[in-house]
Formats: C-alpha cells, structure tokens, sequence
RNA sequence: GGCCCUAUCGUCUAAUGGUUCAGGACAUUGGAUUCUCAUUCCAAUAAUCCGGGUUCGAAUCCCGGUGGGGUCACCA
C-alpha cells in the first residue's frame, strides 16, 4: 500500500461535518463512526464541525440535539467548530477574493438557478464571467479541458474528469456565506485535516473542491467516499420506511452499543469473521483498507439480533439502569431486580420488556377464549395446593403445582398453560413458576380466582 | 438524459489469479432441550448478474451489455 496512512510527519485528523437541519441519520453515525475509527486507529484526532452556512435551513436545537447523540455513542469530539462563527473571520471571503484575483473565479449576479426549472441535460456556464463586476457571488471559473483527478481512497482507485463536466460552482453567496464547496476546502486545510471521509453522494462535486484546492495552493488530504445505505424497498434510506433517525432507533429501545456495531459492518468488515465489536475494538481492528463498495441495503433482522446479543450480554445491574433509564424510572428498581433475569433472554429491545413484564406491574385483563377446557378443574386444584404452601419460594410452588399434576393426571402443558393465562394474561410469557414467586402468594392467588369469579 | 460509483447466498459479508464442489453471520426451514415464548445446541436450504476476452488456471484482471445507486442549486 502506498503508506500515506503511516506517514509520520503528518497527524491523522479526520472531522465529522454535519450539517444541523434534522437528526443524525445512521447513515451519518455511520460515517462519524468510521472517521472516529480513522482517527483514533492512528491515534490522531477527530474532529467535530458544525456546517451551518445555509442560514436558511437552519432547525432549532438540530446542533445541540446531534451533539447528544454523538456523544450517546460515545463519540466524543477533539475539536469543534462551527462554521458560522468563522464567517466574521473573514476566512472564506478571503479565500474567495484570492481565487477572483488570480483569474480562478468571478463575481457573477445571475438569479440564482432553480434545477427545476432549468431542465438537466445540459452543461450550465453562467454568462457573466465579468472581470469589472465587484458584486454579486463569487463563482468558480473551470477551465476548458483540463484532467482533474485523485485517488479515492475508499474505493482505492483513481478517479478522473474532464473539466467540462465541472460546473461553476458557487462559492461565496451574496450573502457573505459560502458554499459547502469553498468552507469544506478552507476549513479542513485550516483545520489540518488528514482524510475527508464522506458520504457517496459527494463524489459527483469533489471535482470542484479538488480545482480549489489547485487554486488556493493547498496541500490536498487523502478523500474517501463511502457507500450509500439503501432502504430494503429500494433508494436511499428513507424516512417513511420506519425510522432510520438515531433519535428514533434509540427511542424504539435498541442500545447505543448495538446500533453502533450494527452501522460499523454496514459497509466495512474485518478480515476474520468477528462481528461483536465495542468501539475501543473496533479502532482496533479497524484498517482502511476493509470499505466496501457497493451500496449496503439496511437490514432491520440483523439490528435486532445485534440488540438482542447485547442485551443479553449485559450484565443485569447494567440492563436495570438502562431499563431504568428507558422507561424514565416507572419501575421501581427492587422488582426490577426480580424480574431482569427472567426477561433478559427474551428481550430484543429495551421496549419489549412493556409487553413482557407488564403483568408484573398491572393486572392485566386475561382474553378468557385463550383458556383450555379443562381450566376451571386447573385453576382451582392449583389454588387449593398453593394455599397450602407456606414459605413462598420456587422449589415449593413447583413441587405443589406438579404433585397436583400427577396426582390429577393433568396435561402437564395445558394445565400450566391455562395458569399462564390466568396470571399474565398472555400466551408467552417468562418462566410462569418464577413470575408467581416474584408476583407473591396473595397476588397470584388473586389472579387465579379472578378468572374463575 | 450527461457525468460518476458499483455488482458473491433473500440480507451483511469473507476470499486481493491456484490450499474454494466459494467460508461466516442474520433471516428462513427442520431437529434437540422445554410449562408457553425465548435462550442454547445441531442440521439443512441458499450466491460469484450476462456475454466476450487475457491466462495452464478467473469470483478475482480487461472489454461490452444489463441491473443497482448517486449527482447535475447563491442546499449541504
């Protein structure tokens, strides 16, 4: 390989450069994940940078709101910056100006082009390309025929155009802003940026961004563009097909942990057939040389089995704060304690534990058409022997329950099936001696006659 | 439509010209355990997009199709 990730002299530093107009996708931890992995593999840097020029897509609260969920991944940031603060700086202004001065761009005062309304086929050259305006945006001049090129390295191959496929792109609004494609090339020479990693749809502007970086006589990072995630019913992920927000994954009870380790393998892989990884593992293991290429679709079965795999690996005093946590402390953490290691098993996402354990909390109705034939005859004989027990433990209640079976001649699966019913309310349930030791004697008592009253 | 990226089981992927009747995981199906459901364990089904080359040998390299994706704003 060429080397260029070990090279000494220069600092890996890698920055994750959202924009706040809506929530982190996963698509967008995805790619916050890898260039954390990028940086702290090489023991550099990662960088946060908040790209906000577009003041009128600005959402309320989005920056703030990405800067939690970041750091709910514990992906935590070495620097931060936000673009908007730097605009008074003068730095993109200047940058701009020094292009216009050296013939490499032009002020231009066109209206604003609308590709809605300009068709797409053809290739679109402003007009004005006026040396005497001092007005208006600044705009990139492109040259004619010229081969523009670098080596991509996440898809580790060279790409090229010719320069008359290149737009004029925009770079300094009228408004003293500029555009994704000046700040991004200002900002991360500024801000010493080994290795841009990105998001595929990227690729078609990198061209412009790769003529600035000529222009301004800057050294070029390595860029690197990564796969889209495609939705299961084809595109790109989407909102309407169920939630692909971070904000929203998290709130349906799947763990930081596994979204995490979901989104790491969506696109990379290592070269054994590991698949559990913690982040510290993951920087690890992690090379730049594992990036698929093509587009992975996301795939909701294997989130689960991810969540499911770290729930139960959790330790039950973590899965109670994190269940704690979830349901905003409306289960008090004694029973909790009680119920966690009949449920831990069971459990795909923090969520579930509602439907499974409900009953231990509230006397659910039971659906009566769930009961076998044989219920009453059931539901009595266990409430005589139960009576009887005194110490009200598991070994107690299982040798009065299965005596009476025996003793009965009782389908040893439908009698306790119909108990199951009678107490939860439900067909599947957890281990249903354990739940009525847990519920006590009265309650379970309670519960079994209810049905018969 | 132009330009660009891409193509291994249904899905995520391994294999970087030869230890491969292509390996692992999820999902699916069957079985074992079992008071339900899970868990756990075992097994099965299942892929190199198509066509040409190059080579003794191709999933791997080249070309052409086709499919998928992206992009073409004073948005990022």
């Amino acid at each position: 390989m060429s080397g260029t990730f070990k090279t000494k002299s220069k600092k890996v530093r890698t920055r994750f450069a959202p924009s706040p107009t809506g929530t982190l996708h996963v698509g967008g931890l995805r790619t916050a994940v890898y260039a954390y992995a990028l940086a702290k593999r090489y023991k550099g840097d990662f960088i946060l940078r908040i790209e906000d020029t577009d003041q009128k897509r600005l959402v309320p609260q989005a920056k703030e709101k990405l800067e939690e969920i970041l750091k709910q991944f514990s992906l935590t940031w070495d620097e931060y910056y936000v673009q908007s603060e730097r605009v008074k700086s003068g730095i993109y202004a200047k940058a701009a100006e020094k292009l216009v001065r050296d013939g490499h761009a032009f002020y231009c005062q066109c209206l604003p082009r609308n590709a809605k309304t300009e068709g797409f086929s053809k290739i679109l050259r402003d007009p004005c390309r006026d040396k005497n305006l001092r007005t208006g945006a600044i705009k990139l001049k492109v040259p004619e025929n010229k081969k523009v090129s670098y080596r991509d390295f996440v898809i580790q191959k060279e790409i090229i155009w010719d320069s008359g496929v290149v737009d004029d792109a925009t770079l300094l609004k009228s408004d003293g802003f500029p555009t994704y494609h000046l700040a991004v090339v200002v900002d991360d020479h500024d801000m010493n940026i080994s290795h841009v990693l990105r998001g595929h749809d990227w690729l078609p502007s990198t061209p412009i961004h790769l003529l600035v970086y000529e222009y301004l006589e800057y050294d070029r990072p390595e860029i690197g563009h990564l796969t889209d995630i495609l939705d299961p019913e084809g595109g790109k992920l989407s909102k309407r097909k169920g939630s692909v927000s971070c904000e929203a994954i998290l709130a349906e009870g799947y763990l930081p942990e596994a979204i995490l380790n979901f989104v790491m393998l969506l696109g990379w892989a290592p070269k054994d057939d590991r698949e559990i990884f913690t982040l510290e593992e993951f920087v690890k293991a992690f090379d730049e040389n594992g990036f698929q290429k093509s587009n992975p679709i996301y795939n909701r079965d294997k989130l689960n089995w991810f969540n499911g795999e770290y729930i139960r690996n959790s330790k039950n005093s973590i899965l109670m704060t994190k269940l704690v946590d979830f349901f905003n402390r409306k289960y008090a953490e004694e029973k909790l304690e009680k119920i966690i290691p009949l449920v831990r098993e069971r459990l795909n996402t923090l969520s579930e534990f509602e439907s499974l354990a409900g009953f231990f909390f509230e006397l659910p109705k039971a659906d009566k058409k769930l009961l076998g034939e044989n219920f009453k005859e059931h539901l009595s004989g266990a409430i005589t022997v139960l009576e009887g027990v005194n110490i009200w433990n598991l070994e107690n209640i299982n040798k009065a329950l299965m005596d009476l079976i025996q003793s009965k001649n009782f389908k040893t699966g439908k009698f306790f099936m119909d108990i199951r019913i009678a107490i939860t309310g439900s067909s599947v349930t957890p281990p249903i001696n354990e739940s009525m030791e847990i519920l006590g004697k009265d309650e379970s008592i309670k519960r079994l006659s209810g049905i018969l009253n």
